[in-house]
DNA sequence: CACACATATCGGAAAATCGCGATATAGCGG
DNA sequence: CCGCTATATCGCGATTTTCCGATATGTGTG
């Protein structure tokens, strides 16, 4: 979760990244009030899953899958708050990644 | 090969990285010289297959169909030169990669 | 406790990918 | 043209991934 340069791990973010849905997902979790309105502020503890699945469209385990795989890569960090599990990008992982394909890839 | 933008061609990218040996390649080239000689100087037209294949232990089908994935992602550029096709690092290319996971993803 | 809702996990069929050997294509030299 | 070498492409079995529905787990509410 802190410095990622083993190729095992990397190799495990590329494929997270290799799916064209999961790669929207984050982008659209740039913006976490571009969706619809929940208990929680988005901006703090990230978007529910449900949110995520509608704006998708795949179904609610594929859902599920999707974002278990982005946070296991580390470029996303979820927080369960009562039945809702909220999603949010690592922006320091995400940057992590960038220098790595700068600098050792 | 110019801008990549949109999800499906970054996936693309992401898919052709979420190789380890492919990795361990594109990695190899920052170095051509580190490769045997070769006629044609390594720093200016690149690596050519056969020496790629020998150092990744793949087959020779598997050698370029791993050089022909980089390619179409854009992380490395072919130069044919007689009966050799020499591959090299699209500098500019991997650049504009970390830059847009900085940026845009 | 019973029920509804949100999410996670399981199991499996379909699709994609992997990596190879076989074969085709292309360039050189005799 | 013929043989030799380098590379590209084809075809295929094996493995992995994908995505779903079904089901389990967890959480709030009455």
């Amino acid at each position: 979760m802190s410095e990622l340069p083993d190729p095992d791990d990397l190799a495990l973010v590329f494929k997270a990244l290799s799916n064209p849905t999961r790669v929207r997902i984050l982008q659209w979790l740039k913006d976490p009030d571009s969706f619809p309105p929940q208990l929680e502020p988005a901006e703090e503890v990230g978007v529910c899953l449900k949110h995520i699945q509608a704006r998708a469209e795949v179904s609610q385990s594929t859902a599920s899958q999707y974002m278990a795989a982005l946070q296991s890569a580390g470029l996303v960090t979820s927080h369960r708050i009562g039945q809702w599990t909220h999603y949010r990008r690592n922006e320091e992982q995400i940057g992590r990644l960038a220098d790595h394909i700068r600098t050792e890839l």
